[in-house]
DNA sequence: AAACACCCTGAAGCAACTACAAGGTCAAGT
DNA sequence: ACTTGACCTTGTAGTTGCTTCAGGGTGTTT
């Protein structure tokens, strides 16, 4: 199959394919004669894994490691399992972080209920005299 | 005061500041007779304003915005109420979608509870069996 | 005069794509 | 035979919010 039809069956697109070839996540693919990409069955597997894990949140980086351990398929899955419940971990991390924040932001949207001057805006005067923080070190990968 | 000062006052690096004078949200400073960046009272201000919105998950547009209506301080506060709340929305959604994959990835992690063979192992099947979704549409500029 | 901390500019790198630009291929219709 | 249109090819640049680096200048101290 060409290229569009593998990204319609993994809901992708063409570009996304192209990418990940080149990113080493997809294996590349057979050339016909007139040097067009030609897939098979195993390809829209692979691919369809790895958008699975995409929408899951998971970097590359963990999706290669993944694509690694399947492609030795009788060793044991504990790495699989390892994999997983750290990755689990950045998605409660963010939540946390994001829960954290909302709370921030909603103090501070308390303190302008009703439209008047800017200069004496609750909001503003309040974005400007937060302790200002440091970046703390990211958790996670999740934006 | 110099660049590593002011960069001190807001707790970010120097880098950044002179990153956000190119992007146009912090003004450009008086240069010394040596072309060093020379910042008063203000900017300081206005970095840690920065710097505070950013600590609370806005995008550079959303800051940019804020900071135009700053500039006009007899205009209503309307707008900043309406923008925040818009931001706050965004918080909303990411966390939402956040919570979503969490429960997806409970459900992935059950299905492997002890260690045995990677192609024996029930996450693994689970990731490749999932329903391939197309990505929706961003909600946020939260990763 | 040398050492060291600080400043300058400009370019490249990160993640995970997306969006061109400029061209080649192929099947169908006229 | 020719054209249209949909598809394919490569390569490069843009997105966001910085960080890092290279290669150099400045300023204070010893």
């Amino acid at each position: 199959m060409k290229i569009g039809e593998l990204a319609k069956a993994a809901r992708c697109t063409t570009e996304t394919v192209r990418f990940y070839e080149k990113e080493g996540l997809l294996p590349e693919a057979h050339r016909t004669a007139s040097n067009y990409r030609d897939y098979g069955a195993a390809h829209v597997e692979r691919l369809r894994f790895i958008r699975n894990c995409r929408a899951l949140g998971m970097a590359h980086e963990e999706i290669r490691a993944l694509l690694i351990l399947m492609d030795a398929p009788q060793q044991g899955c504990g790495a699989v399992n390892t994999l997983l419940d750290e990755h689990i971990g950045h998605v409660d991390a963010r939540i946390e972080e994001l829960t954290q924040l909302r709370a921030q932001l909603a103090a501070i949207r308390a303190q302008c209920q009703t439209e008047h001057q800017v200069s004496a805006c609750g909001i503003l005067h309040g974005l400007a005299a937060m302790e200002t923080e440091e970046k703390p070190p990211r958790h996670s990968h999740l934006g």
